[in-house]
DNA sequence: AATGAATGAGATTTCATTCAT
DNA sequence: AATGAATGAAATCTCATTCAT
């Protein structure tokens, strides 16, 4: 049954790391196969170019970010409890695989375009969650579309600050002060005093 | 001094938008050549090449963020209005032309290594702000660094939110939700009763 | 002795296709493999390779011109008939089969280096009806190898303006007149007469 | 005003060349600049790529012939002397420069789909010609198309014996024998008594 | 000052063929 | 006998930059 294929990985990972070091235009093909002990042809195995592998890596990972937001959802946590643990989720992610946060980030600008808001979409998913905080009271009423995007960037520049290193040591250490600020931007009432796990 | 170079501005206005609309490495010189009505070999009397042009564009916008902060800085305002003042600002010149602030975040990746602390700096002026605020006692101590950065990432992520359609109209509408939050992030006291001019 | 080998004419019967929808070097071995429901790998255990296909191809049709041109002679048929019989074999055979015609014709500039006169070469075997018809007085002396490529060429170039939709139908129904035509250009006396068979 | 273009033509010289020698597949866009003293790039400033170069020689060379027969056909001349004299014209030109030729024949079976009956097309205007030849009596009434065709096959067939060495010398030689089939061959009353210049 | 043809170096991509399974 | 992942060598194409005009 021919060879397995041993080098999807090892291609999608080098990329990936190559990527965000050298950016997507700085890395070449060859630079991809090299590092992952490949000759460039058997990169066109598994993806039809250069694009479609940034392509299948940002939905791969974007859309893993969506999984990850859905499984904490799927808990039913008060609104104070899924922020704390989303925020927390999402740094203790960042400080196992860097590359993975710095490589959306870097190349969401091209991408974003083309994602749907009925699929795999962590934006979408964080939208909600607010909309149906307010609803249910938890938050009060207020631009819910503004009040994500203010959460989202107070937790991407932080990976940002890190990756310029203007944020020290691992993130989940800021993961409190972060979701305080997240629950306070959002007006979730008494949050100071909500019990944290940990 | 002779008539002024306009032919510089028109190329560097049309680099400006190509890289914003296409990117930086999806532009050819013949693309900018083409949208400002020059040819490819003009454009190498002004600039030294492309990367000098990347280069030249980004420093000269991001360091006129850094001249607005540090104008407003010099007003002696106390914490809670330079703020307000600094976030209004900042939204006026993102309406009157996104394509600067868009060019921005789509190149600082690949740049704000090159950006020394010393120079003119608009980070850094604001993570100053944020220190004599703090050795002044109008807000408490705190990770002045982290807290730089999370008002940094509301504030562009919000500019984000509207090149991606998340965020709507002129963004000067939202200062001063966005400014509240800054300062209740900064944990800037009594932030609501500020006077806010307008 | 054994199965019949099915494979290797499915792949035959895909090149040719292939060959002619998209020329042959439009087409990869990859685009044969799928047609022909095999795998790359397989192809090669029937033909050292792609040349080698496309040259087994050519020669096996070639060839089988050869062969058909051949039994005719066997007959001993007066000029008049055999090319009377010639046309309409040689168009019975393109309805039955168009593809055969037209990868010979896409290939022989390539190819018609390596045909050897002394082979089984359908050309040659015309050309010697000629210089004997010429022998036998049943045509006037002439220079018969340029006639023997006025005969090919009205019979070639039908199949290709049945190829490009100008002439219609099948071409058998064309063969009188083409035969006719034939004659008179061999100068073969009162070729109108001549008894037809069917 | 630039450097003026003085390789154009080496090009597409080189490249005819190249082609007819090698085939279009066989001959690499290297293989052209080499011979054309050029470096490869400088193709890409007069053709798209390498199928937009063999379109561009096609089409001009293709429609060339139709001009040949455009002016002929402008001479108001009767059937017989306009096929004698379109004979002529063909072989004096293919004798001039057999590559043209050549390559005609080479790629028609690529192209052929893309040519426009409206616009300047040998063939087209070849089976007016016969229309109205028959129109006016010159010829009887016949399938016009196939003797259209006929006609064609003979001249280009002529072509192919002479490349692959089967008909020798100048085609110029065979004129009027050539003429005579295709006279012969549409019916064309008394043709050996037409007055033949020369 | 300007032009744009040409250069030159490198990028992406294709694909016949090989070979571990 | 068959598979199809991987190779390796080329091919096409791109484009920042140079330079004759």
């Amino acid at each position: 049954m021919g060879r397995p294929p041993m080098k999807r990985d090892a291609i999608e990972r080098a990329a990936l790391e190559l990527f965000v070091e050298k950016g997507v235009d700085g890395t070449s093909i060859r630079d991809i196969a090299e590092r992952s002990g490949v000759t460039e042809g058997a990169l066109y195995r598994h993806h039809k170019g250069k694009d479609d592998l940034v392509r299948a890596l940002f939905f791969e990972h974007y859309e893993g970010f969506a999984d990850l937001i859905g499984s904490l959802m799927g808990n039913n946590y008060p609104f104070n409890q899924l922020i704390r643990e989303l925020v927390e989720t999402l740094f203790t992610f960042h400080d196992k695989d860097p590359y993975i946060f710095d490589f959306i980030i870097l190349v969401r600008h091209k991408l974003l375009d083309e994602v749907r808001k009925d699929g795999k979409n962590p934006v979408e998913l964080l939208y909600r969650i607010m909309e149906s905080a307010a609803a249910n009271g938890e938050i009060p009423e207020q631009d819910t579309q503004l009040t994500t995007q203010l959460m989202i960037g107070m937790v991407m520049q932080t990976v940002v600050g890190h990756h310029f290193g203007r944020v020290k040591g691992p993130l989940r250490q800021h993961s409190q002060r972060i979701a305080d600020c997240c629950l306070m931007v959002a007006g979730a009432g008494d949050f100071a005093n909500a019990e944290v796990e940990e």
